[in-house]
RNA sequence: GCUGGAGUCGUCUAGUGGCAAUGACAAGAGACUGUAAAUCUCUCGCCUUCGGGCUUCGUAGGUUCGAGUCCUACCUCCAGCA
């Protein structure tokens, strides 16, 4: 089972450490969007940089560029994108059901590939298998999203995710076992003192990460047969009734964590995730998937229980010129930046904020230069991961709602 | 000076008798939440109570119900010849 320890709670929220084997994550945590194994505009030296703990791949985007087999030949996805830090995948499901042309059917999904328009499937046995040579430490179950927000929708996609997760459990375990064998799951930290460094060399970038990464305890293991988890995944739309079944089903399950998906807007999240938390055990991880664009979203995500969450919203916004700031988002394609020879914000930190002024920034999008992208990603990335760590400190420091509300009555104070 | 060609929204451009007039760029603004997104949308002559009104295709005349488009003169630019 996957250690996570709880050291703090204050109502539904905790502050805690996943313990993966790629390394420790101290939660709650903002887990930086790599869907194509990069995190887009940002070499993961920059990600390591900005303060980002974790990051979360796409199974689905994954299978089609490069193939699961070429991360599995590298060691992994943590040694092929040179992360080297704990990783998660989602399962594909998300993907899968916004593209057009797909055939639901109780045994999976046809899909026509958005790249060259192959038919594929994907299958709750096929994304495990999937994820399993990906390598991620996370994994998430294979989830049906409802078409469309009605009740019936929302039920049908549940009760099909529900039975995908037994056998997402059943195959997770099956490859589990074949690679790592039966026995208590909570045993990455004990296969290592078993197996010993033998498949070292062979494996020089684990060696050369070793360096970089001290904290890191899993090397001189082969990467593929690291311990591996699975998270199951709670449905049920905005319809509560539906959560607490879906909660309770996963629950059930016992998996390692939970993924809270089918959430798209903070509206209605606080009585949601209550619902959904109180049910599922305190002594598993929660993540809360795709939200995290808003900071609003991670305060209450937080507040109500819930312990990492991953978003491309925030290097979207930077790539689109869209910043983050404690006053709101700016866009700093806007005229008025032009002049401006102050940093985005005055007290940040991170390598754009510390280098670089607005006008230059300005001047950067409006020439469409590839440092406009990066630099911006590197602040919001930054912006998000640390208003995440800030709010674990301040439920450290019994001044989460506090914080909370200062933070948001001054970010959103224009609306 | 002669001959030929060309002048259309900030720029380049479409338009060869019928609705302020095409497209691109530039400019101005907006959107984006488990990434088919370095993407997409809107505005872009002036005024507007958003119904519409007004003024425009180098300048000035003319033909015509109607002219960016046809005719005349002029101005400017380009090319060639002197």
């Amino acid at each position: 089972m996957l250690k996570f320890d709880i050291i703090k709670t204050e109502g539904l929220a905790r502050v805690g450490v996943i313990h993966t084997p790629h390394g420790d994550i101290k939660t709650p945590a903002f887990v930086g969007a790599a869907t194509r194994a990069t995190v887009k505009a940002l070499t993961m030296q920059e990600m390591r940089g900005l303060g980002s703990q974790a990051i979360l791949a796409n199974t689905y985007h994954l299978i089609l560029r490069p193939g699961t087999e070429l991360i599995k030949s590298a060691g992994g996805l943590a040694n092929f994108c040179s992360w080297h830090g704990p990783t998660f995948t989602d399962s594909g499901g998300f993907q899968i059901f916004s593209l057009p042309d797909v055939s639901i059917s109780e045994h999976g999904v046809k899909f026509k590939s958005h790249i060259d328009g192959a038919s594929l499937e994907m299958t709750p046995e096929s994304s495990m298998q999937a994820q399993w040579a990906i390598g991620a430490d996370i994994h998430m179950a294979f989830d049906h999203l409802a078409k469309s927000d009605s009740y019936d929708d929302m039920k049908e996609a549940m009760l099909r995710t529900h039975a995908w997760l037994d056998r997402c459990v059943t195959e997770h375990e099956r490859i589990r076992e074949s690679l790592i064998g039966k026995g208590d799951r909570n045993t990455f930290s004990k296969g290592i003192s078993e197996r010993g460094s033998a498949r070292v060399s062979a494996l020089a970038p684990c060696r050369r990460a070793r360096a970089t990464r001290p904290e890191e305890k899993v090397f001189g293991q082969d990467p593929c047969r690291l311990e591996q988890y699975l998270y199951a995944i709670v449905q049920g739309g905005t319809f509560n009734d539906l959560r607490a079944e879906s909660a309770e089903y996963c629950k059930s399950n016992d998996p390692d964590g939970f993924g809270i998906g089918g959430v798209f807007t903070a509206d209605g999240m606080d009585e949601m995730l209550k619902t959904v938390n109180s049910i599922l055990p305190d002594d598993k991880p929660r993540h809360l998937l795709g939200m995290g664009q808003e900071p609003v979203d991670l305060f209450i995500g937080a507040e109500y229980g819930c312990d990492t969450f991953d978003c491309v919203g925030p290097t979207r916004m930077a790539r689109n010129g869209s910043l983050y700031t404690k006053d709101g988002r700016i866009n700093i394609k806007n005229a008025q930046y032009t002049h401006d020879f102050t940093p985005l914000e005055d007290d940040c930190d991170c390598e754009c904020c510390k280098n670089y002024t607005k006008a230059y920034l300005h001047h950067l999008f409006k020439t469409n230069e590839i440092t406009a992208k990066v630099l911006a990603s590197i602040h919001n990335e930054h912006f998000i991961v640390k208003t995440v760590d800030n709010i674990r400190e301040s439920l450290l420091n019994d001044t989460f709602q506090d914080y909370k509300t200062a933070f948001l009555s001054r970010y959103y104070k224009s609306l």
